[in-house]
Formats: structure tokens, C-alpha cells, sequence
DNA sequence: GTTTTTATTGACCGACCGGTCAGTTTATTT
DNA sequence: AAATAAACTGACCGGTCGGTCAATAAAAAC
């Protein structure tokens, strides 16, 4: 049986822990103990794999963006319908993740970004750049959605794709928070359609 | 010069203090002593006037609302111009503000509302249902504006109002989000102007 | 003018915060 | 098998957290 693969690598376990903390949380909730021993694991070795509280974050971030972009932008963008019902289909997979979170936690959480973004970006400069770069990779994947709708002709030509997918972009957001505060996932049902036929001209 | 009426009431400081240090911080990095010093009133004092830190931020939320209500809603859905009209002079007002604060304070703040919602949704009940009853009142009064639009034709019939208002309140806080997160209020300017053409329809 | 109520003070509480560190165990290299 | 490096442990640091409390001062009521 020789040691078994279970015991995961504990700087994984450190990160996985913070992030489901964290994001069912918030940052200054969670303290450095609480995921410590969701971890299984003593502070003192926190610190030997992360300098900071806030280095972790940043890593989590990063975790979170890839596992976004991997398991649902990708799907939701692939190009097997048009241009405009992919987006439809991501709102879809959005409400439906919310849901299934609610299922288990008992609560709507949102996105793990935009809670980050409202909490620390006036305090923590680091963490607030590295949400930026992460809403601006986000806005470019909608932005090409956008602009393969032009192409298609599903969309006009007027249409500014830079500025429509970053207003699509904070409508996701502004939903998702309205959705947490009423913690209940059909708000995001009830709205987030809209957000495909949001349009910014040039 | 009989004591001068400049020293305020007390618990009118302590209010004022801590609208604003946790408007341009946060819930958790704020701290009771925080905004005791910046209020000049000794920690003791504090407890005489408030039971709880959730108490005064709930009093603070509510102090907010009255404040917004009166001092940007009410002005801008004056009468004096048609319905959609006094939706876009409300985008003109929040831009206004939130880039006064920033020259002030070198940040953009967002929406106190939105930032706590985020914050403490789910952590804290209470304050999670003062936010959810602040958000319902403010979506009533933009419903308000819409019924108004249908009625002097501006809007078609099929719209509705509830629904619209909801997701324009979404729109709103999501680019205030955005705005908050890239620090930089001229993501207001050109992206809120776009919540007046949101449309939900029956 | 004395009692009663309200306001204010400052010292104090246990718990927790993020972070440090010397030392020990385990794994890898040579 | 010895040497080196990586992983891990547990005790500890100063500081801050929200909140309490008995004592005092000021204001209001009688």
C-alpha cells in the first residue's frame, strides 16, 4: 500500500483549504489558524511553503481564475452554437454552480473576485492589481465571444466588444451580489439572461 | 461663546466616524477602538450608546439610505425632466460623486451597501437583512421612475418595471465594483450611462 | 438643593490576530 | 552511510480584537 497517494501534497491542502474558506467567508474572517487546521497542518508549516497571508490569497486567486477558465469558460465557449447563445449558455452554468453551492452551503457565495475586490481593494495593493488582471483576462475571453458574434453577424458592427464585454462583466458581478445578499440563487435565474443583450457602441 | 454648539453630539460622532472609516475600509479592519479615536470618545462611551459593533454598522447602513435618499434619489428623480431622463442625470450624480471621493480620499469607494452586502452576507444575518431591505427600497424607488417612463410612453408596455429596476440596480453595483476594484471613476462614466437601456421584459 | 438619570472615563478581560524561530523529523543526494 | 536539503512541529511574540465594569462626572428632574 506503500504510503498511499491520499495524503495529498500539503501545500495543495494548505491552498484548497483557503480557498473554500476564504470564498464561503471572507478574507479577514478566515485567520491563518482556521485554515491551518482545515489543513490538517500546523502554522508554523504554513510559513514554510507561504510568506504571507496575503501571498496565499494571491496564489488562491490564481487557482480560482484557472479552474474558471478551465471548467466553465471553456465550456460555455466552445464553439459548437452561435456566438450569442454561448454566452446564454455561461449564464446558465453560472446559475446553476450558484445553485448547487447553495445545495451545500447553505448559502449563495458569488464570486469569489468581486467579494475580494469590494473587501481589499482599497487596502491591499497587491491583491487589488491581481484581481484586476483577472477581471481584464475574464473581459478579453467575452470580449472574443463578441467579436466572433460581428463576424457571424449576430452582432453589429457599432458595437463596441472592448466596452460591452466589460459592462457584461460588472452586470455578472452587480447579479451575482444581489443574489448573495438575498441569498437565493434564482435572482441570478431571473437576471443574469439579460446580461447577453447588453450592447455598448462605439 | 457659551460652550459652542461644534461639540456635536457624541453618538452623532461616533455615527459619523464610523460611516466613514468603514465606507473607505471595511467591517473587519475597522475596529470599535478606531472609531473611538477617530470620534475622540473613550471605548466605554462607545458601549453606553451602541450594544454592539453590528448595532452601530446596522445604524450606520441607515443613516446612509436616509442620506442617499435625500441627497442623490430625490434630486436626481426630480420631476423637471422626462422619466429616462432622471435615470441618466442619476448615473451623471454617481460618476459626480465617486470622483469627488477619489480625489479625496485617492480611492473609489463604491457602494457602502454593496461593499458590506459582499463583506458580511454571509456571515452576519442581521446586517445581511438591513442591506436586503436598503437594496428593495432603492429598487422601488428606480421602479417608480419606470412605471412613470411607461406612462408617458418612453417605455413599452411589456417591460417590467420590477424586474428591470432589480437589474439596473445589479448593473449599478457591479460597475461600481468595477470602478472600486481599477480605482479609476471613469469606468463610471462610461459604463453606468448604459443601465438606462436595460430591459426585462414580462 | 438633593435625588435621579445620563454621560463619560480608564483600566481590564480572554481570545485571537499574523508571523517567527529554534529544533526535530523525513526525504534526497552523494 | 554520511551529508545536505526539505518538510514539519510546537512553543512563543507583541499587538489587536470586541466587549465589560465599577467608579466618577455632568445634567435633568423633583
Amino acid at each position: 500500500m506503500e504510503n498511499m497517494q491520499l495524503i495529498v501534497d500539503t501545500q495543495q491542502r494548505i491552498l484548497d483549504s483557503a480557498r473554500e474558506l476564504i470564498f464561503s467567508r471572507s478574507y479577514a474572517d478566515v485567520g491563518v489558524a482556521a485554515i491551518c487546521e482545515h489543513a490538517g497542518v500546523k502554522k508554523g508549516s504554513f510559513y514554510h511553503f507561504y510568506p504571507s497571508k496575503q501571498a496565499l490569497t494571491i496564489a488562491v486567486l490564481e487557482a480560482q481564475f484557472v479552474d474558471i477558465k478551465d471548467n466553465m469558460m471553456s465550456k460555455a465557449f466552445a464553439e459548437d452554437v452561435p456566438p450569442l447563445e454561448r454566452l446564454t449558455r455561461f449564464t446558465q452554468m453560472a446559475y446553476e454552480f450558484q445553485k448547487q453551492i447553495n445545495l451545500q452551503t447553505g448559502h449563495v457565495l458569488g464570486c469569489a473576485f468581486g467579494n475580494l475586490a469590494n473587501e481589499l481593494s482599497t487596502q491591499d495593493e497587491p491583491i487589488r492589481k491581481k484581481i484586476e488582471h483577472s477581471f481584464a483576462l475574464l473581459q478579453k475571453l467575452l470580449s472574443k465571444v463578441l467579436l466572433a458574434a460581428k463576424q457571424s453577424g449576430e452582432l453589429a458592427q457599432e458595437v463596441d466588444t472592448s466596452a460591452t464585454a466589460q459592462a457584461m462583466l460588472a452586470y455578472f458581478e452587480g447579479v451575482l451580489l444581489l443574489a448573495k445578499n438575498q441569498n437565493d440563487p434564482e435572482v441570478i435565474r431571473q437576471l443574469l439572461p439579460t446580461m447577453v443583450h447588453i450592447r455598448i457602441n462605439q
